[in-house]
DNA sequence: TCAATATATCAAGATATTTCGATTTGTCAA
DNA sequence: TTGACAAATCGAAATATCTTGATATATTGA
């Protein structure tokens, strides 16, 4: 992690999509999803897994994991008969970067990445 | 900013509700309060510059400018007969600090508080 | 091949959100 | 007090999203 201050042109920046923005929060605001990526915070999960954990229909859960896969939320595997779902954090993080730009106000209109573990 | 490592049980932790979350997240998902949230960052602006900037109709951006309120995103504050909108950079921070939670395995259903500027 | 299982997709109805125009409320200045 | 302006609220129409049950696709094991 970098300590020492840098001067703005060198800070790293990234210009973030409004489209895909309201893309990501919408896959954020439901509470099936939200149930859906704490149950995927442990690992991948199948649908099935989810089916059973989250007492919801398949084709239900099916809705719900094509829009969070389709904001880049959580990435797909397929196994066999089974497909695996899991978190893309890289999204979670780029995210994190275009809120975390309004509290800073002198990067203006861009985001600025932050948090990296 | 703290720099050196600290133990897991002295972390600053926020327990976030899922509804909140959502609710939050909801207000994040639309181009026009994208919009007006960009315009905010350069500090207070009254309905009536957002109306002539954005393009939008005055019961259009009342009703977006509630939507964001609800959510904790944006402050108001009277002045005479306007009402002057700002950035509540808290729900800022507290959202952030949920996403970061999906990159950080150890902190399984609570979010950690990160990005302190 | 056939039956069973996992998942995706579709259509239709239910529900929620957004937009627009009109009205209402509150404030200020003449 | 009156007229003008800023903003919020309301009802109705338009649009989008979510849920459900049925069906389609793909994989596996018998």
């Amino acid at each position: 992690m970098r300590m020492t201050k840098v001067a703005p042109q060198i800070r790293i920046r990234l210009k973030v999509d409004p489209v895909l923005v309201a893309r990501i929060c919408h896959a954020l605001s439901d509470a099936t999803r939200l149930a859906i990526l704490d149950r995927l915070r442990n690992g991948d999960q199948c649908v099935c897994d989810l089916v059973d954990v989250l007492g919801a229909g398949q084709s239900r859960l099916s809705f719900h994991l094509k829009t969070l896969k389709d904001a880049g939320l959580v990435r797909d595997r397929k196994d066999g008969r089974w497909v695996h779902y899991s978190l893309n954090t890289e999204t979670f993080l780029a995210i994190e970067a275009f809120l975390a730009s309004f509290r800073k106000a002198e990067d203006a209109t861009e985001a600025q990445a932050c948090c990296k573990t």
